[in-house]
DNA sequence: ACAGATGATTACCG
DNA sequence: CGGTAATCATCTGT
């Protein structure tokens, strides 16, 4: 980067006089001409053409120093002479009027939309902008976007990335100012030349402008290249911190608790409203999106593996009768009782008819029938659990055998946990 | 290290 | 658009 910022004015400014005072030398490089006096038959000049050139180095080292001075003296002279002045100004003159076709072919820089672009999201990132305000600003939109979860995890996770996304502002900012740093240096140095050389040459103060600009453009391109690679790692890094597949964490034990409950508790109609979901995301401190993940997850899991699920049913089936009974109507677990549980559908299930036949001995557990009872949706007037025995705790009867959780059996007998026991309908009556 | 659990994403469907 | 099913990527317990 810095090559390319500092390559083209050596060759123009610095070397530039040395070019007028050494470039003729350069010409040796071809003895041929008449530099070599031996001439000879165009042969290798040998160790004798090495020595001539030692020689006018010499020469020139000395003429160097001798034509310096003598230029200073013929600058003196020139710039003390009578006629310079007027000489000068018909020299602006010209200049002046030559300077137009140069300056009207000049284009106007019309603010590159990718500069502006790369400006935007750099400031949208807290890159750039204000200093310590729009970081944390940043930070936290990020946080708020990446699931809004304020629990400790997350918020170590982001300190983590904010410290790296600090990182990258510090970098952007140093390498900023040293560019700025550089640009006015390189201004003013060129500004003190064409000051210097104004003396002897015309330089119209448009010209400096001109030149000014052409450096500032040239400068701003390389800020160009900055902005795009710190947009780049800001990019990188946030896909890294943020993507929430890569970095993905298990819900809170509290979380999962929430939405068993509910789970279990609907599980004739496991699909939770839209302002269901809100309260449950609220409860559990995340997204309602990832409320509906989870839900979709896990009834497709269930649905797949009810025998694994029996033990985990039972147990919230437990827990939510003991809220209930004891709770009273606190609502623990039904943010929305009717909507979601009280009417129509039932989760279905493919080939499950049979599935939980193979569940293994749930007898043994130490439920009260009448809890159980309560949690209990009714059943289809096949009565599977009937023909199992009464010791099947948590038989998904909801399931039908066709599959699905679908429209089943007693529309208005689906029980929500906040129900009072009592109130299961017999809708088995069929 | 490995297998299983789990949250997220994707394609597809009604 | 919300649901299902398959799959991915990571976490977690052993």
């Amino acid at each position: 980067m810095d090559e390319r910022l500092l390559g083209p004015p050596p060759p123009g400014g610095g070397r530039g006089g040395l070019g007028l005072v050494g470039g003729e030398p350069g010409g040796p490089g071809e003895p041929p001409g008449g530099g070599d006096p031996s001439g000879g038959s165009g042969g290798v000049p040998g160790g004798r053409g090495k020595q001539d050139i030692g020689d006018i180095l010499q020469q020139i080292m000395t003429i160097t120093d001798q034509s310096l001075d003598e230029a200073q003296a013929k600058k003196h002279a020139l710039n003390c002479h009578r006629m310079k002045p007027a000489l000068f100004s018909v020299l602006c003159e010209i200049k002046e009027k030559t300077g137009l076709s140069i300056r009207s072919s000049q284009e106007e820089e019309p603010v590159d939309p990718q500069l502006m672009r790369l400006d935007n999201m750099l400031l949208a990132e807290g890159v750039a902008g204000p200093e310590k305000g729009g970081g944390s600003a940043a930070a936290a939109a990020a946080a708020a976007a990446s699931g809004g979860g304020m629990s400790p995890d997350n918020s170590i996770e982001h300190s983590d990335y904010r410290s790296k996304l600090a990182q990258i502002r510090h970098i952007y900012h140093s390498e900023l100012e040293k560019y700025e740093q550089a640009c006015n240096e390189f201004t003013t140095h060129v500004m003190n030349l064409l000051r210097e050389q104004s003396r002897t040459r015309p330089v119209a103060p448009k010209e400096m402008e001109r030149m000014v600009s052409i450096i500032h453009r040239k400068f701003s391109a390389i800020q160009m290249q900055l902005k795009q690679s710190t947009c780049e790692a800001v990019m990188i890094l946030r896909s890294r911190f943020l993507d929430a597949r890569r970095k993905r964490r298990n819900f809170s034990k509290q979380a999962t608790e929430v939405l068993n409950e509910y789970f279990y508790s609907h599980l004739s109609n496991p699909y939770p409203s839209e302002e269901a979901k809100e309260e449950l995301a609220k409860k559990c401190g995340i997204t309602v999106s990832q409320v509906s993940n989870w839900f979709g997850n896990k009834r497709i899991r269930y649905k797949k593996n009810i025998g694994k699920f029996q033990e985990e049913a039972n147990i919230y089936a437990v827990k939510t009768a003991v809220s209930v009974t004891q709770g009273g109507h606190s609502r623990t677990s039904s943010p929305t009782p009717p909507s979601s549980a009280g009417s129509g559908g039932s989760f279905s299930l493919s080939g499950s008819g049979d599935m939980f036949l193979g569940v293994p001995g749930l007898n043994g557990d130490s439920y009260s029938a009448s809890q159980v009872e309560s949690l209990r949706h009714s059943m289809g007037p096949g009565g599977y659990g009937d023909n199992l025995g009464g010791g099947q705790m948590y038989s998904p009867r909801e399931l039908r055998a066709n599959g699905g959780w679908q429209e089943a059996v007693t529309p208005s007998s689906v029980t929500s946990p906040t129900e009072e026991p009592g109130s299961v309908h017999s809708d088995t009556s069929n």
